[in-house]
DNA sequence: TAAAACGAACAATCATGTTTGTTTTATATA
DNA sequence: TATATAAAACAAACATGATTGTTCGTTTTA
């Protein structure tokens, strides 16, 4: 093939697609292995023994290969932060779809039960232990910080993104759906950062009583939606209970 | 013993030195300047910072006098932990004796929300967060973990116990006290974790809806054990909810 | 032919463990 | 009472190993 020819081929790939050709697609072929890999170590040895260096041979790539795509160390721990938040970003929309009910007018305590033991495999995967370890590095490393906090709110939107698309009925009720969303994460993301005895038998416990709860506030809340009032706030709802 | 003292005594009053023992309660004192330091370090500087170098900075001794004491980096981290366990213990003791009540036969929706203010209290106390950092760490550090996690099952049972006493209306009710403490526990320490935006007026939301939905199960149960029953089961529970 | 991707090795920094030396305290004994 | 001696507390410095950033060299692709 002649040079003309080829750099024809060429232009025209890069009009269509600018950062097509082999190089690129390699390029971030690695990009990806390196960051994966960090991910990896941050999981299996902790964000705190995470070095370069082995980044590097978890990658399966060269010191220097590394440092041609990632100039300091941070650079690698920051890029690693994004892709990770958007992994488990993606992470949580998997989850939350197997048991996606768009057409519900009204949920069960089933639907609660399914939601809630989706956030708990949610806080299972890998991937939350590697968000941790750089939660907890954050709080002492003011740069890191900077990456993980804005990233952090993001996937919080995304979250709540997530269930309204999936669980439709919950449009109008986002007030109590956020206090919801707030107790059932937080108790199963402190569960979860737990170590305690009897793991097993005091999880399925605790999801059961969350489902109970929930499922109980959304039935009083939607009741009170139904005769036409505003949504109940808190506060009221406590009053609602002394009675 | 009493002939030793008393020679002690007189060869201080003659040698004009008040001050006896006291090597030993220098060499204790300086004991506990050096687990504070690094207790210190951990907030400040985080765990994976915290070398010897700066506890001694800290602390404000020489390395050498440090080795002295420590004869390595693990005695130093293990004896800080076990330190910090007490620490936690005697906090947690102290915070639920403030709003002691032994004399109550029964419980309120306030005295509900005074506890559980109290354990929001102790999960932002500096000692909560050394204590994040040593358990974090200690996923993926054999010896450290080794340290914490007897530790931790202590100061679970410790918990327990205090909350026992301060309240001895719980007796005969042990089970709805335990799922109960999980609840309040393992969500108001995964709120501790997270970074968050609006997080007071989040916080409060969160206490109040704990306090309302721990009076209610309380209650519920209380009900139940009055007519004579056994103490109700979660699953009981729920299904008392599903009529 | 230039630029990008990758590899290997060096210098500087830093934490740890260790060694060696100095000061302070306790106690036995003359 | 005085003092000698052991033991503990504290200080300083060195050697080793690890990590980082950087530099130079090689291969592949546009």
């Amino acid at each position: 093939m002649s040079r003309q020819a080829a750099k024809k081929a060429d232009s025209r790939k890069k009009t269509l697609k600018p950062k097509a050709g082999w190089q690129n697609l390699k390029s971030e072929q690695t990009r990806a292995t390196i960051l994966e890999a960090a991910i990896k170590c941050f999981i299996e040895i902790g964000y705190a023994q995470t070095t370069t260096w082995k980044i590097a041979e978890c990658a399966g790539v060269s010191r220097g290969a590394m440092t041609h795509h990632f100039k300091s160390r941070n650079e690698v721990i920051n890029a690693a932060a994004a892709y990770l938040n958007e992994k488990r970003s993606k992470e949580f929309n998997q989850l939350l779809s197997k048991i996606s009910r768009p057409e519900l007018l009204e949920l069960t305590r089933d639907d609660f039960l399914d939601s809630i033991r989706a956030v708990g495999r949610f806080v299972t995967l890998p991937s939350f232990t590697a968000f941790h370890e750089l939660t907890v590095a954050a709080r002492t490393d003011k740069e890191l910080a900077q990456i993980i906090h804005p990233v952090e709110k993001i996937l919080e939107k995304s979250i709540t993104d997530t269930v309204m698309t999936v669980f439709p009925v919950w449009h109008g009720m986002e007030n109590t759906l956020g206090i919801l969303t707030d107790l059932v994460f937080f108790s199963i993301q402190g569960m979860a950062m737990s170590h305690m005895h009897q793991k097993k038998v005091r999880k399925e416990r605790l999801l059961g009583l969350l489902a109970d709860e929930a499922f109980r506030i959304y039935k009083l809340n939607l009741d009170h939606s139904k005769a036409g009032s505003q949504e109940i706030m808190r506060t009221a709802l406590v009053e609602n209970i002394h009675n």
